[in-house]
DNA sequence: TATTTGACTTTGAGTTACTCTAAGGTCTTA
DNA sequence: TAAGACCTTAGAGTAACTCAAAGTCAAATA
């Protein structure tokens, strides 16, 4: 059992943001005690962890919303996760190849950099340099 | 020479956020017609880019703002430049490991729907399966 | 020639997803 | 009993788009 700040801790999640979560209906099965505390139990440590994934991957709020609906409703919208993962998986992939291809141009950055401050030259103007 | 559409398509930002972009100051270089339309060369296009790149990674637009400005500032700045692209390719590959780890939760999920599906069995609450 | 089409312009309002502040309740420790 | 560390809520503020409205201009079509 978890108070929010430990929550936040475990998942790296702000405190804020797991109240903005809570608040949009993200946790449904959060209980609290008798002064109205939220306590998160593993199981609801695990579900953040699927929430913040989901976000990460830039699935927007409404539709996380959707599929915790979906999640509560039962197995006859186990077809429909499994849709909803699998394209998701399929965002994260394209996702995967656009940061390789951004990190190939922060790292030919660098090195174009470095270069310049080790020969002591001047830049040159061109936006690929830059 | 391009029109901020063609612009669009190349780099595949919109229309709307080319225009916010340089209402914002990202765009020091682009020219305008005589009837005030911005003219994009290829040189523009690739900053373009830069700036599509460094947004992908999270760098917010203030920080792009002063990068471009350091850029405008010239060859003085080239290590305080060469700073915030190590920082930034720094920040990306740390992103790189969340998606993948992101990815492997989709995996495992994508799977045990999977498996649900064919063997028609029924859906244990347990958020990891969710 | 007139008008319609389509690309462009600007300003400013609306949206999403936080992010933070203020005001306040409860519990433990000095 | 008071300070400190938790927690709560409502609501304001912010970043970065995103879109709509109103208008200019030039080329294509009736």
């Amino acid at each position: 059992m978890y108070t929010i700040k430990e929550v936040s801790e475990k998942t790296e999640i702000s405190e804020h943001t797991l109240r903005f979560w809570a608040k949009i209906g993200f946790f449904p099965f959060v209980k609290r005690d008798k002064n109205n505390i939220r306590i998160f139990e593993d199981a609801d440590i695990e579900w953040v962890k699927i929430v913040k994934c989901l976000r990460g991957v830039g699935i927007d709020n409404k539709s996380i919303k959707k599929y915790i609906e979906l999640c509560i409703k039962g197995d006859s919208t186990i077809k429909e996760r499994y849709d909803i993962i699998k394209r998701t998986k399929e965002k994260a992939l394209l996702q995967l190849q656009e940061l390789n291809k951004q990190l190939e141009l922060l790292d030919y950055k660098e090195k174009y950099y470095k270069n310049l401050i080790k020969t002591n030259s001047k830049d040159i103007w061109n936006p690929m340099n830059k």
